[in-house]
Formats: structure tokens, C-alpha cells, sequence
DNA sequence: TCATTAAATTGTT
DNA sequence: AACAATTTAATGA
């Protein structure tokens, strides 16, 4: 895994795997037709992201839907006052930027690489291709913007009502979204700094209530990750 | 391979 | 926010 990420003597045909990996994973492939998922495989491109790289940065014009082949992205804003806020993460299998193709803006968001990520890239052109050809891509494209809507509203609930254990539990457990994140692995490489962000709390919160759940089991923290142990018991945390 | 050092991350107040 | 402790990665003998 590691040694063809980044690998500037990796062949073009582990170069094409690698497409034909995400491809594989991702739920809205499932439906092309035969013709559909041949443009989409000659047009989408590889790309290794150190940690740290953006996948794409605010303001920017937006000329590519992006996938998750492995690692972690997250998508986050910066404040006026130079804060950043982590809004979601996107990982193995999930595909965005779909919201700056659509309404052919600038991007509103950064997507930043929390850990060696590689990344697949389908051109503004295929993407606006398959909107106009395919029915099912049309499909999956509307249940992936239904599924982000609902991901949102159960996070503003999760502030409002839940304690802060259940609070990243359910935090770390959105990244497992079925639809979003079809192939998330279990291991999660990213700092106790990074969960807090994407839990928006404080990291000293964070890790506390990480003991808390490495202690039930759940899950459990090293250094630099976290592997998740018990997915149902931390979608359901604190009910 | 091992020791040293810097940088990153974690644990705690 | 600050600080100490721990882990990792890089370096060179």
C-alpha cells in the first residue's frame, strides 16, 4: 500500500489499479452502463497528496470532482480571524466538490490532506458529460447531496444534545457513512488535534473522552490514530 | 544497527 | 494556553 503512494517509479498500470480501485469502490459506478464507465476511466487521473497538501482551496475555480482512493480529507473553512474549522472528512470511496461543479462557482471550501492521501480527479468535462447522460448518476448525485443535508442536521443535534464522549464518538462515526464513505478503513491515521477539530471541541476534551472509549472498548487510540473497534456502539453513543 | 536529536503528538494542569 | 512526557522519524557514526 504504502510503497505505490507517492512512488515516482510506480508504472502506469499501477497508476491505472489505483483508478480502477476507487472506481470499484464507489457506489455510484455500480450503475453505469458500459459506455459511461469507460469515459470515466479514461478520464480521471491519479494524484498523491503529502499530509498537510490542499485537494483543492477556497476560491480557487473548481475543475474536477474529486474521490478518496485512500487516506483522509477534510473539508474546512477558514474565519475571519484566521481559525479554521473542520466541517467533515472524507474518506476512502467519497467523493466532493460537486457543490462548485454544479453552480460553476469558485470553491467555497479547502480540502486539506490530514494524512498521505491519494486522491482521483474526473474533469469538469466528464463529470458535466455524465450529469447529461446518465440517469443513475443523477441518482446517486441527489442521494449523496440527501445524505450530506441529513450528516449536518445529526451534527447540529449532536452539539446541542449529547455529552461530549457521545459527541466524538458519533463524530468519528459519521466518517463510516455508508454512502459517503463506502470504504473507510477502520484505521484512522489522524492526531488527537485533528479528531478535535473535526468534533469541534478542544483537543483536551477529545482526549479524555478517547480514554473514556478506549476503556468501553470501542475503540482504540495510538499514536497519531485512532481504530475504530465497535462502529454500531459508537453510532448509537449515549442514547 | 545503535545513539543522538528534532519534531510531532499526547497527557495533564 | 502552557508545559512536561512520550513517540516517531531522520541523521550520522
Amino acid at each position: 500500500m504504502i510503497s505505490a503512494r507517492g512512488n515516482p517509479l510506480s508504472t502506469d498500470r499501477t497508476r491505472q489499479s489505483a483508478i480502477d480501485e476507487i472506481l470499484r469502490q464507489s457506489v455510484w459506478t455500480r450503475e453505469l452502463g458500459p459506455e459511461e464507465f469507460r469515459k470515466v476511466r479514461e478520464t480521471v487521473v491519479e494524484q498523491s497528496l503529502p499530509a498537510g497538501c490542499h485537494a483543492c482551496r477556497n476560491g480557487d475555480p473548481a475543475e474536477h470532482w474529486i474521490g478518496v482512493i485512500d487516506g483522509l480529507i477534510k473539508i474546512s473553512g477558514g474565519s475571519a480571524d484566521g481559525k479554521s474549522v473542520t466541517f467533515t472528512g472524507v474518506t476512502a470511496g467519497g467523493w466532493f466538490g460537486e457543490g462548485s461543479l454544479l453552480k460553476d462557482e469558485p470553491r467555497r471550501y479547502d480540502g486539506i490532506a490530514v494524512c498521505n492521501t491519494r486522491i482521483a480527479r474526473m474533469p469538469r468535462s466528464t463529470f458535466t458529460w455524465l450529469l447529461d447522460n446518465s440517469i443513475p448518476f443523477n441518482r446517486f448525485l441527489l442521494n449523496q447531496l440527501n445524505e450530506r443535508l441529513g450528516l449536518f442536521i445529526a451534527m447540529v443535534g449532536y452539539d446541542r444534545l449529547l455529552k461530549p464522549e457521545a459527541r466524538v464518538a458519533r463524530c468519528l462515526a459519521t466518517l463510516f457513512n455508508p454512502y459517503l464513505n463506502p470504504n473507510s478503513d477502520q484505521c484512522l491515521q489522524l492526531s488527537q488535534e485533528e479528531a478535535a477539530l473535526l468534533c469541534g471541541m478542544s483537543r483536551q476534551r477529545v482526549n479524555q473522552a478517547l480514554h473514556t472509549l478506549e476503556k468501553e472498548n470501542l475503540l482504540s487510540a495510538e499514536y497519531g490514530q485512532i481504530t475504530i473497534l465497535d462502529l454500531a456502539r459508537l453510532r448509537s453513543y449515549g442514547e
